[in-house]
DNA sequence: AGCACGCCGACT
DNA sequence: GTCGGCGTGCTC
């Protein structure tokens, strides 16, 4: 500014700007004016409401404060700053940007998927009340009338607030009541977090003073029944030393155990006025914790802790290898007792199915109420929590799902990635299409942490870095207990098949096995991955097949849900009684799921008790924990089941394991099918016999027993399985010797998405050259909701190649794909480092 | 992503 | 004559 002259007065009057990171997927921040009054206070990394376009109202995250307006428009006004304290860390923000840049995606998209929705309050949200509400005290006269309304309603949109309110300003009234914790925020599209109510009773007001009961029990003499249900209520609230107790009451549940007789007696005294019945909100976090358990490490344990953190001395990051039921968990907690007690955070990052299981119950007991859990089978609020607890200190040690990497920490000291190998922590539906363990590694590496990769079976990416010396590497070949490793062996299908042994898909091998389980009372579990009942159903006398609508795959019969179902996009119908095509009465069903499985095996074994656990038997909230509580406490002798079994599942008692079909896993058209076949067979085999007493047994059928890797599986030869597939890697120019980008393109019309991708193609390869640009293919589903799908693959060798400049090329690529006046209407799908 | 604006078909 | 279909474009 020339304008010195006027500085001084000007230094008050300048006017302060933000640049805020909105949850929308535009490639650009956003700038509004900040008021005087909120100026002092707003920070980076602080929430703000603001108002966008004609009639939204949305969170937002500092990005950065400045005076500078804009040049071409009029910046609106923040409508309300939510934090004093940011609850977004400078970290979170350097973390949104690399990720939008590094996964090709807007920061808005990055940051819809980092914050809980709880903490984006937005004009499509709405409030409920809080189950765990506390200070009712806190409360002005206006919040008190609406927080009655909020207990009478499940919830209440943000316009039937304003309605309720009148004139006053609903994001300050929703910003006070989410500050004293007197409503929980919500997404109207997710599930809202339903409290559990509790039904009580307590004595009548009239009966609380000593004389007053003493003179309603002499009055109940000759009523036997009733008395002893008030002596039983008093033996539990012991109000005559402390009437006070009175008011809490006593759960009805208690008061009743269970029997008539006490029920019907409560009744009469409920409705005669001594007793009365409320309601009570049960509040979640009631648990007690046992105190800290001493962990012993066995010797090999102890070696492989302290390798670990000698290797920590030299490198950042290290593989820690070491086969299944080795006892790894051990070695972590110890690991992560150390950093805790050096005063830095740790966060460890399981796939979602192993969270759910034993591990947590184990480091609950050793860290207690210090360690949080982040989980996306909690409700949002729970996640809420979380965040909070790690912001306040409350949480240095967090366990958690891929999303936990958004978590504000501040002070890494350590990262575990356990089962490191494990797809799932790719994200694949919505952008950013984040690979938690990558992710992690980048957070460490801000925050100067250690990084810890836990697996049985690494991924062939991370064994060639510790083998290039990048990665730490500790190695535990040493089974827990000394336990055996399971006897693993092949069954010729096709052999059994020429001999007429099989029954039905059932080789004689896997059926007698399983007999002779039965009969000693030891428990099995069988292996198919693929849910349903059967693939597909057919039409013995036409060509008719059962085919989605919408994609271009069959559709699975599901039996017990008594529908056919597309796994690509929901769609639902009607099993048909006779063809659709010819009306022939012969449809059978083709192929092998779980559900048939089940089916199967109780006819050849009746008496057997089975189990079947995959996607279908555990949508339910608790149904994952019961089945598995169940198969442990020995209610099961057969458990069937997808991928979901492979995990953090610990039995003693399980001898046998059974892979009921190899060849659909092996011959997967994917350069990875290989690895993935060794990593989850080698993950199945490892829950059985887990006890040293006995070995385990592990039977797998296929019809080609002398595929290479089978025989890699039985020996537990990774090693053997890594050197042949890093030699393929290298002469494809496959991962970790390059690095994939994929691009789908998808269109409704197939000639139009045929045309943009081939459009795409071309500009790539003219400049990357053919042989760094595949495609356009259609993969192997080519049509999802009416969606023709073309796949580019990219690959990028890692060196001489400067992946930003090429990044940014394939950005303009698209972009001038979507300007196309013909192709604008495809959308694009870039996939940074797909799997 | 939402949301409004805008320009063409089957309905009271 | 309108209600509403979803194509296109914008949001500080």
């Amino acid at each position: 500014m020339t304008d010195t002259l006027f500085s001084y007065t000007d230094a008050e009057e300048v006017t302060l700007f933000v640049d805020l990171v909105l949850p929308i997927p535009v490639p650009r921040l956003f700038t509004y004016r900040v008021k005087r009054d909120m100026a002092a206070l707003i920070k980076i990394g602080a929430r703000v409401i603001v108002p966008f376009g004609k009639s939204r109202v949305i969170t937002a995250v500092v990005a950065s404060l400045h005076n500078h307006p804009p040049q071409n428009y009029q910046a609106r006004y923040v409508l309300e700053l939510l934090d004093e304290y940011p609850l977004v860390t400078g970290y979170q923000l350097q973390l949104f940007a690399w990720m939008a840049e590094y996964y090709m995606c807007c920061i808005g998209e990055v940051m819809n998927v980092a914050l809980p929705s709880g903490l984006k309050i937005t004009s499509q949200s709405k409030v409920q009340y809080n189950p765990d509400f506390e200070h009712p005290d806190l409360l002005t006269p206006q919040e008190v009338t609406l927080m009655e309304d909020l207990k009478k309603h499940p919830s209440l949109s943000y316009e039937e607030l304003g309605r309720l309110v009148g004139e006053v300003n609903v994001p300050t009234l929703i910003k006070s009541l989410v500050g004293k914790r007197a409503v929980i925020v919500f997404d109207e599209v997710k599930e809202k977090y339903v409290p559990k109510m509790v039904r009580k009773v307590r004595l009548h007001r009239n009966y609380e003073q000593p004389e007053q009961l003493l003179a309603l029990l002499q009055r109940l003499d000759k009523l036997p029944k009733q008395q002893e249900v008030v002596m039983r209520y008093l033996r539990h609230v012991p109000m005559q030393r402390n009437p006070a107790l009175n008011e809490q009451g006593l759960e009805k549940g208690i008061l009743n155990q269970d029997d008539e007789l006490s029920q019907s007696s409560l009744g009469t005294l409920v409705k005669n006025g001594v007793f009365e019945t409320f309601e009570l909100i049960q509040p979640r976090f009631s648990d007690t914790f046992s105190p800290q358990k001493e962990i012993v490490l066995t010797a090999a344990q102890r070696t492989a802790s302290d390798s670990i953190m000698a290797e920590f001395a030299q490198k950042n990051i290290v593989l820690f290898h070491g086969i299944t039921g080795s006892g790894k968990t051990e070695v972590y907690i110890d690991l992560i007792q150390k950093v805790l007690a050096g005063g830095s955070q740790v966060m460890y990052l399981l796939p979602e199915i192993a969270l759910t299981t034993q591990i947590v119950v184990r480091l609950q007991k050793v860290f207690g109420d210090k360690m949080g859990i982040y989980h996306s089978k909690f409700s949002d609020n729970e996640r809420v929590e979380v965040w909070k607890g790690v912001v306040s200190g409350q949480f240095q040690f967090v366990i958690g799902v891929r999303s936990a990497v958004f978590l504000p920490f501040d002070n890494l000291g350590l990262i575990i990635v356990d089962e490191e190998h494990e797809t799932s922590y790719k994200q694949h539906d919505p952008a950013p299409r984040y690979h938690a363990r990558d992710v992690a590694m980048m957070l460490a590496h801000w925050q100067q942490a250690k990084v810890l990769l836990g697996s049985a079976t690494p991924s062939i990416e991370t064994y060639y870095q510790a083998k290039q010396g990048r990665y730490g590497l500790v190695e535990l070949f040493q089974r827990y207990g000394d336990a055996n490793l399971p006897f693993i062996s092949l069954i010729n299908t096709k052999q059994e098949k020429k001999q007429k042994t099989m029954k039905n898909e059932f080789s004689s091998a896997l059926y007698n096995a399983l007999a002779d389980n039965l009969e000693r009372g030891e428990q099995s579990i069988l292996f198919q991955n693929r849910r349903g009942y059967s693939p597909y159903l057919q039409c013995e006398d036409c060509e008719w097949t059962s085919q989605c609508l919408n994609c271009a795959v069959s559709l699975t019969y599901h039996q017990r849900a008594a529908e056919l179902r597309c796994h690509y996009c929901g769609h639902k119908e009607d099993v048909p009684k006779v063809c659709p095509t010819c009306g022939s009465t012969k449809v059978r069903t083709v192929g092998y799921g779980t559900e048939k499985l089940e089916d199967q095996l109780q006819i050849l074994f009746p008496a057997a008790r089975i189990q079947r656990m995959d996607l279908d038997t555990t949508r339910a909230k608790n149904a994952y924990q019961q089945i598995i509580s169940e198969f442990e406490h020995g209610n099961v002798d057969i458990l069937v089941g997808t991928q979901m079994i492979t995990k953090g599942l610990d039995f003693d008692n399980v001898s046998l394991v059974g892979i009921f079909d190899a060849d659909r896993i092996i011959r997967w058209p994917e350069f990875r099918a290989t690895e993935r076949a060794f990593q989850m067979m080698t993950q199945v085999s490892g829950r059985a016999g887990r006890r040293a007493d006995r070995q385990g047994r592990v039977l797998i059928q296929t019809s080609d027993p002398s595929q290479v890797v089978l025989q890699k599986i039985i020996d537990n030869d990774y090693l053997g399985l890594y050197d042949e597939e890093i030699v393929e890697r290298r002469d494809f120019n496959y991962p970790p010797f390059s690095r994939l980008i994929k691009l789908t393109v998808r269109h409704t019309d197939q000639r139009v998405s045929k045309k943009a991708a081939d459009v795409l193609c071309a500009s790539l390869a003219a400049q990357l050259g053919d042989e760094r640009v595949l495609g356009p293919e259609q993969p192997l589903v080519e049509r999802i909701r009416n969606q023709f799908l073309y796949d580019i693959l990219i690959k990028l060798e890692r060196e001489k190649i400067n992946f930003k400049a090429v990044k940014a090329f394939i950005q303009s690529c698209i972009t001038d794909i979507l300007t196309d006046k013909g192709l604008r209407a495809v959308s694009v799908i870039i996939d940074v480092d797909c799997l």
